[in-house]
DNA sequence: GTCTATAATCGGATAGAC
DNA sequence: GTCTATCCGATTATAGAC
């Protein structure tokens, strides 16, 4: 792997294990076995770096939420295997954790590869719904943009529950509400 | 206000605006227009400030959100007036946006007043939907331990929406969605 | 209780040799 | 491309005078 690709890897991983204001280029070097001058000349700086590496971020969240979503199956199944599909809970969500970093959201270069995604994503799990309203799998009383935006919400506050109680057990209690909460009922089968 | 009440307010209003790792002790200083002698003298340091600023900050949430939940009405009332309620949605909750602070999570202590407030408040709603059920004001189908952590999730998660778009419009969407999944249908009010 | 002085380390970067 | 040297301000304190 080139120094850069080993640099972009590095900060990836600093980022989401403490965030931008928390991860400093000594940290990023270190991680990437590179120099100062090395990391300066292939990046102009920590925004620049800290950019390509959300950028980065960004794209590979989408594609894995593109592989739960465009599959197969009933509106409800695919929501419900995006919803279950297998995460670093105690992690948190690399993308989402940045919005609480005040120097992301001050700059807009770093912040719109956050809100694409995120953006991108609502949009996806709405169109979701509206074909499972169609269908009539899911409750054609539901707004699917206001249910997709339940859904990421459900998710990324999982994350925020599992961490201040140290164990995943609470975003799995989260996620179970969310799906009993979306179950076709035998009212909406018609 | 006494020296060392401006230093817990001003520690409460920076941690709140830039986390734990972005708060330094100069920062809070200013703020509270008080000298570094000053500070060491009525805190050990950065963490002891911190811990006093959390626990305050904890308490509030508390009481304010006993406000919402132990006012008068049905379950799904008191559950939306909770959720509806004024919030600075840009600027996040205050104990949630901790659980990203990785100091904050690797310090027992720290940690401690942000997983009980949380816990807290999953277990008022988990008691609020087991009344709902019991009055037949939501469906006995739902699982209250998982539904109170999906409000949770939802208003935790719907912060991060907010400061990602910049807008308090994809909050208010979540709430709306969840709101319209909790909503009593026909069926369950036999 | 509050102030100023001092200090070791880190943060974020530039300059120039190799 | 990578390395070392250097820089200046911030961080997180401690010491001791007032």
């Amino acid at each position: 792997m080139s120094t850069s690709e080993r640099l972009i890897e590095a900060t990836r991983e600093l980022l989401w294990e403490r965030g931008y204001v928390g991860t400093s280029p000594k940290a990023i070097q270190q991680l990437a076995g590179a120099g100062q001058g090395s990391m300066y000349h292939h990046f102009a700086g920590k925004p620049d770096l800290a950019l390509a590496a959300v950028r980065r971020t960004a794209h590979e969240l989408r594609a894995a939420a593109a592989a739960s979503l465009d599959g197969p199956g009933t509106a409800y199944e695919r929501l419900a295997g995006y919803l279950l599909r297998e995460r670093d809970v105690l992690r948190g969500c690399p993308v989402g954790r940045l919005t609480m970093d005040p120097d992301v959201i001050a700059d807009d270069r770093l912040r719109a590869p956050v809100d694409e995604t995120i953006d991108w994503l609502r949009g996806r799990l709405a169109s979701i719904v509206e074909e499972g309203r169609e269908r009539g799998e899911l409750s054609s009383a539901l707004v699917p943009a206001d249910i997709a935006a339940t859904i990421v919400a459900t998710v990324q506050g999982g994350y925020v529950l599992a961490r201040a109680s140290g164990s995943p057990a609470a975003f799995d209690a989260g996620v179970r509400g969310l799906l009993a909460l979306l179950k076709p009922s035998a009212a909406d089968r018609r």
